[in-house]
DNA sequence: CAGAGATAGTTTATTTTTGAACAATTCAGA
DNA sequence: TCTGAATTGTTCAAAAATAAACTATCTCTG
């Protein structure tokens, strides 16, 4: 019927007879290619919802850093200054998160978890963890650590053991 | 001065006492946090250039499978249809790529190198390869492979020994 | 302490990506 | 064979991401 053929579901497109021969070699891409994957069946697996993933990281962030700068959790998420802007505008006007610019530097702003934030992680949290480990059910528990530890190292965080 | 202060060099932006909890054992998360550190560095390596990394790897995809389907493509490298007819008109505008409609199924539409696009892929593809690598640097050979084997099975790739 | 330059975040224009509708086939079953 | 559904790819409007310009504040140096 429409463009792309797959039902969202978790099925395989299955590479089949394709190889991409030396490309094959290149982590770049296939890590490209791994997280795009792992994203739609997330996606799959969740459905519909009013908040979307990514405003739900950054709500968990905060109250993981009340206080934190918006700009340190962005470039930490990974995620452009502008967008970060609109993003915690959102969750603002969700009430999930609160902006507070400090008085010892008043070009920054601050973030903290409300109330009704903690509720929301408090509610779905527990699923979203769930989800996120269901989308890549296709890994052992041991290769899942191997590559939270490869992702840490790639993004430049020390390692588990020493914080 | 402008939004994202970094010089686009390749610093460490330094997760410093930030820590995400919970969220860093999401694998998902880490996964995207990594690919798109790992983009960032390469990009940085490689700097402007005519030709588009996506549009570069299609070529050499092209290169490796001659006659491939363009949506078959498509569906591997998790390039949408749309974006992937855009694409592939830009490489044929260039004359790196040749389209072809065959005859038993007029619907589709097969690709196949020209000797221009062999030529750009003889001329470039070391580089890729080398920067990739390099973008990767902080891995260990040894690590490097893992990642390749993490993620070619989360691609639901068949383990390189087995093809 | 004046002012140049850096930092933090926002706004806006542009580019890119996405999704939905579409056209052209092919397929499969009555 | 005919017809409705499925496949393949394209187009186009809408949504999202990006980059560049901008405001406000802070810092450092002479």
């Amino acid at each position: 019927m429409a463009g792309a053929r797959k039902p969202a579901a978790l099925e395989e497109p299955g590479l089949e007879q394709v190889g991409l021969g030396a490309l094959e070699h290149s982590a770049g891409l296939m890590l490209r290619i791994a997280q795009l994957t792992a994203f739609e069946r997330f996606f799959a697996l969740f459905g519909e919802s009013e908040i979307k993933i990514s405003e739900f990281t950054v709500l968990m962030a905060v109250a993981e850093n009340p206080g934190i700068r918006q700009g340190v959790l962005a470039d930490v998420l990974k995620i452009k200054w502008s967008n970060m802007t609109k993003l915690v505008r959102t969750l603002e006007e969700r009430g999930l998160v609160a902006r507070h610019v400090p008085r010892h530097d008043r070009r920054s702003v601050v973030l903290s978890p409300t109330d009704e934030g903690r509720r929301q992680i408090e509610k779905s949290g527990e699923k979203m963890y769930r989800l996120d480990r269901e989308a890549l059910s296709m890994l052992t528990d041991a290769e899942h650590d191997q590559l939270i530890a490869l992702t840490r190292k790639i993004a430049g965080w020390p390692p588990i053991s020493e914080r």
